[in-house]
RNA sequence: GGGCGGUUAGCUCAGCGGCAGAGCAUCCCGCUUACACCGGGAAGGUCGUCCGUUCGAAUCGGACAUCGCCCA
């Protein structure tokens, strides 16, 4: 590369399109097409991507998990393992259902008017157009996926795999069909599994209403939030040990409004602190109540229909909707001096997770999956440390949701997704489909071998169930779907078990113990290690707006990551997520901490740039053979590389850091601390690298070779050798972070042809440390800040070259700092520099005084002399400043119209710079003094 | 009701038995031919409160306060 053509600021945008292209287009990162480049000698890493939602685009949550899988990806790839990330989307039923819903319903259509034909030819027409925005946007990320072996849920392959997992779930009969209360949602119109429904706390009433108690002149008063499911009452209940209603037990109540004669009982559930203590029983609208009524076999009165308005059970209220219901319960109730009274109450609302809807509970035929055997070996594993759970507490809350899990509702009345594989018969009869072969109609996978008639009664005038099985179905089986399942494919057999399953906690249980619980039951394998979907499960953080609030769209906090990474480059934004993501703690994502990685970013490009132009020179002016750097990597990995001359002082204290560097990135990304091992890298590369080890080697490799004082030819061909060896290190560690910059640099300086990307990632050695030369920097790194910080202190101008002075008893530091006295020289800006093995006395100079040495700088005239412009600049400077507010604060309007905050404010400050007027003279007298009485003392 | 997590510099967060850290922001000096998306220097904290364990506690245990999350 030329130097010139190096823009002096860093400009991610093109470089990050090119590349994200180049990646692609190469197919760098499909394993086979890596192992020509590279062939792997450390084993299989594998991950099947969390897939997206087909509907959505990538939020931060996504940016978040890709980049710290692709940070692993690419680590372990560089590692010399062979990767596989296996990337594609979700058919999300619901999400897509409400996505078109709405578009319908502009155009005053419902899917039912269109049919289900039709819908789905829309389903599919959309997802074709619009089906590929995760993908455009997953590779301006860089995510570093096999787009070869891209899935999704709703393909042959994946349905073929549904198919058979239904099949095998049906005829060992943990798939059922029953009549059950499940939760609906009245605006999807379809059935949701528990984890579907979202509780939200809500301020609400509870309601006191009076049932009269037959044969009796007395009620019973009982508590609700939900009167107008009285409507559907069949009981009232009580606690068997509750001496207040002991004597109604086994009597009969009327219930009011629809004049029906119900039981009053005794059930241990009933809670005595609630409300009265006696409640009504709805088993057709809530969980607890449909529990009780099967034991005491009451019966079931549905008073709604599917759009939770009020059905003809409900006599006189049919038609009317829920909440309106309630309004005219409640009134017609008080008319008759049935409401005893209304509280305030707060409780949690069951709502649906994807449009809010409060969930009807509802008693409803529908399929349901058997989890209690599912879940058995799925607990095993984990608390056997089989699969490896991190953070730790998660396991915790896994086993806890495990061990009390209820029967799945897998069932939806919905149209896009698999269609259950069960045709009924006007029997009754029910007969699944006959294999799992996929036939593709029309271009979409449908079941090949349906029934050819009924096992019951032999007919052949069957039709298929018309609902649809939950997304989280299909995706259960994703870590091995996607690699042929049922077939017993090679990539089955390479990549699964995979290595590694990271994703936000929300879908802990959703999906993460789904595709425990699949894995073990469907992998054909003997070892319940190797039936395990994945090796450990790492749960990432959440990210949060930058007050730490959830993103969420009402509150119109959501940062789109592309926006972000247009404004700030991708690496910036990876970085910056890495830097932030410490296991179990939230991102609170801060435009103040993108832009420092911003500049980070353009911190590398620039140590680069002078890198370039400086080697450039080199090679021009013959110091250097043309193609220096290419030729160094015919050496072998970095750390390896040995050259002649041996290393000077100062490289062998980098490569000693690098070492350590390569070590501890190691071992924070082995434990998932993202965070730990970008800082360790920002740290080395602006501090140790920028900082201290360029400004070192400076007059080196800048050097002049027809100056006199210029390094010896191999002493400077030597120092090139260690620098780019040392750049070319750290660029390759930081690749999994960066990608971007770093390819970008790597081919610039190094290697025009091959990607960074599958070159070897430099190994640590503790062997290798060199501490005596990292103590020895330490000191005199501390030195150098000791004179440079005097200076600062006495406000010596920044520009001027003064004496400086340290002194040691001890030997070692004193050959130490002579040794070094050049670089001491110039990076603490003095004109000389006097090494002494005694004390240092305070009237000379400043002193400091660090633990090994002594540091000062010499007074002398002409410095008192700038010292006291400066001082006059400084006092003159004031002084205009407290006239100003004189003048404001004597002014009569300015003190009656400002407002009194502006007013006390302006006189602190004048009161401040009071003080610091005051401070000015009098050092401005005592330097006067000194001078004048010619104490200045010199050294 | 059950469970989990947080409370450390102005802000956002690391640290989780042995001298209190980072980034940003702040203040001072400097546009020194890699970088002002910069360089040099500085200032800033009773580590939520109380009690205990310990030679030693931000760190371990307990209680409380407070904020947040999950499950019912």
């Amino acid at each position: 590369m030329t130097g010139q053509d190096i823009p002096k600021a860093y400009s991610p945008g093109a470089i990050e399109r090119r590349w994200a292209e180049w990646w692609v287009n190469e197919r760098l990162f499909t394993p086979e097409v890596a192992a020509r480049h590279r062939p792997p000698d450390r084993g299989t890493f594998s991950l099947a991507i969390p897939p997206p939602n087909v509907t959505g685009s990538l939020h931060m949550g996504h940016m978040l998990e890709h980049t710290q899988i692709d940070i692993l990806m690419r680590w372990r790839r560089m590692q010399g393992y062979r990767v596989l990330w296996l990337p594609g989307t979700d058919h999300a039923s619901i999400a897509v259902h409400v996505l078109l819903e709405r578009e319908l319903a502009a155009q005053g259509l419902t899917r039912q008017q269109l049919g289900r034909e039709e819908f789905l030819r829309r389903a599919w027409q959309w997802k074709a157009e619009s089906g590929d925005t995760i993908k455009q946007q997953m590779i301006r990320l860089g995510a570093s996926v096999d787009w070869g072996r891209e899935c999704f849920t709703m393909d042959s392959d994946r349905y073929r795999a549904v198919l058979e997992a239904f099949i095998r779930l049906y005829d060992e009969k943990l798939i059922y069909r029953g009549r059950y209360l499940i939760n609906w949602c009245p605006r999807c119109l379809t059935a949701l599994s528990d984890l579907e429904v979202v509780h939200e706390e809500r301020d609400a009433k509870l309601y006191f209403l009076r049932y009269p108690v037959l044969g009796t002149d007395r009620h019973l008063t009982v508590a609700t939030t939900r009167p107008e499911t009285m409507l559907g009452d069949t009981a009232v209940a009580v606690h068997p040990a509750d001496d207040r209603y002991r004597q109604f037990v086994g009597r009969k109540a009327l219930l009011p409004l629809m004049k029906r004669e119900i039981p009053i009982l005794a059930d241990e559930i009933v809670d005595r602190e609630f409300g009265t203590g006696a409640v009504k029983v709805t088993p057709a609208h809530d969980p607890n109540d449909f529990e009780l009524a099967r034991r005491h076999h009451l019966p079931e009165v549905d008073v709604m229909d599917d759009a939770a308005r009020m059905n003809q059970n409900a006599g006189p209220y049919a038609g009317l909707d829920r909440y309106e219901a309630r309004q005219r319960v409640v009134a017609d109730l008080e008319k008759q001096g049935l409401l005893e009274k209304v509280e305030p109450y707060r409780h949690a609302l069951g709502t649906c997770q994807r449009c809010k809807t409060p969930v009807e509970p509802r008693v409803s035929v529908q399929w349901f999956c058997r989890m209690k055997e599912l879940a058995a070996p799925a607990i095993d594993v984990v608390r056997r440390g089989l699969i490896r759970v991190l953070p730790e507490n998660n396991v915790k809350v896994y086993l806890n949701w495990m061990e009390n899990i209820r029967d799945w509702c897998i069932s939806r009345q919905l149209w896009w997704g698999h269609r259950i594989p069960v045709w009924h018969c006007a029997c009754g009869g029910m007969t699944r489909v006959r294999d799992s072969r996929v036939a593709v109609v029309n271009g979409h996978p449908q079941p090949a071998s349906p029934p050819e008639k009924c096992e019951q009664c032999g007919n052949s005038a069957l039709t298929q169930d018309p609902d649809v099985l939950d997304t989280w179905f299909s995706s259960a089986l994703w870590p091995f779907s996607t690699l042929g399942w049922p077939d017993d494919t090679p990539d089955l057999r390479d990549f699964y078990p995979t290595t590694l399953m990271i994703n936000g906690f929300d879908i802990l249980f959703f999906w993460d113990a789904r595709m425990i619980m699949a894995g073990l039951k469907f992998m054909p394998r003997e070892k319940l290690e190797e039936r395990i979907p994945f090796k450990t499960l790492y749960i990432h953080a959440l990210v949060r707006d930058p007050e730490g609030r959830k993103m969420s769209k009402t509150r119109g906090n959501v940062v789109d990551p592309l926006d972000l990474i247009e404004e700030y480059g991708t690496d910036a934004c990876r970085f910056t997520l890495a830097l932030m993501a410490a296991p179990g703690t939230d991102i609170a994502l801060s435009p103040d901490r993108l832009r420092s990685y911003r500049a980070f970013a353009n911190k590398i490009w620039n140590a680069a740039r002078f890198i370039a132009l400086n080697l450039q020179r080199a090679e021009q002016n013959g110091t250097l053979p043309a193609d220096f750097a290419a030729r160094l990597l015919r050496q072998g990995p970095p750390e390896n590389r040995t050259f002649d001359p041996p290393p000077a002082w100062v490289d062998r204290w980098l490569a000693s850091r690098l070492h350590r560097l390569s070590l501890t990135v190691g071992e924070a990304l082995d434990n998932f601390r993202f965070h730990e091992a970008a800082h360790e890298l920002y740290h080395f590369f602006w501090h140790e690298f920028c900082d201290w080890y360029l400004e070192w080697v400076k007059p080196v490799i800048a050097a002049d070779p027809a100056k006199r004082d210029a390094p010896a030819p191999d002493g400077q061909r030597a120092a090139w050798s260690y620098l780019l060896t040392h750049f070319e290190w750290a660029l390759r560690l930081l690749h999994p972070f960066m990608p971007f910059i770093t390819e970008e640099l790597w081919r610039r300086l190094y290697d025009a042809e091959h990607s960074l990307a599958l070159q070897h990632l430099p190994r640590g050695d503790a062997r290798r440390f060199d501490s005596r030369a990292e103590e020895e920097m330490a000191l005199v790194q501390e030195a150098i800040v000791a004179l440079r910080n005097i200076r600062a202190e006495m406000r010596l101008d920044a520009r001027r070259r003064v004496p400086g002075e340290l002194a040691t008893h001890e030997p070692a530091v004193f050959d130490l700092l002579e040794a070094h006295r050049q670089s001491i020289l110039r990076l603490a800006n003095l004109s000389e520099l006097r090494l002494s093995r005694d004390s240092l006395a305070a009237e000379g100079g400043v002193l400091r005084h660090a633990a090994r040495f002594d540091a000062r700088i010499p007074f002398s005239e002409a410095d008192l002399a700038a010292e006291l412009k400066r001082l006059r600049k400084e006092r003159e400077k004031l002084e205009k400043e407290l006239s100003g507010m004189r003048t404001r604060l004597a002014d009569r309007d300015f003190r009656a119209k400002a407002p009194e905050d502006v007013v006390r404010g302006l006189e602190q400050r004048q009161a401040e710079y009071n003080t610091q007027y005051e401070k000015v003279t009098r050092l401005l007298e005592t330097l006067e003094n000194r001078l004048s009485s010619g104490g200045a003392p010199a050294r």
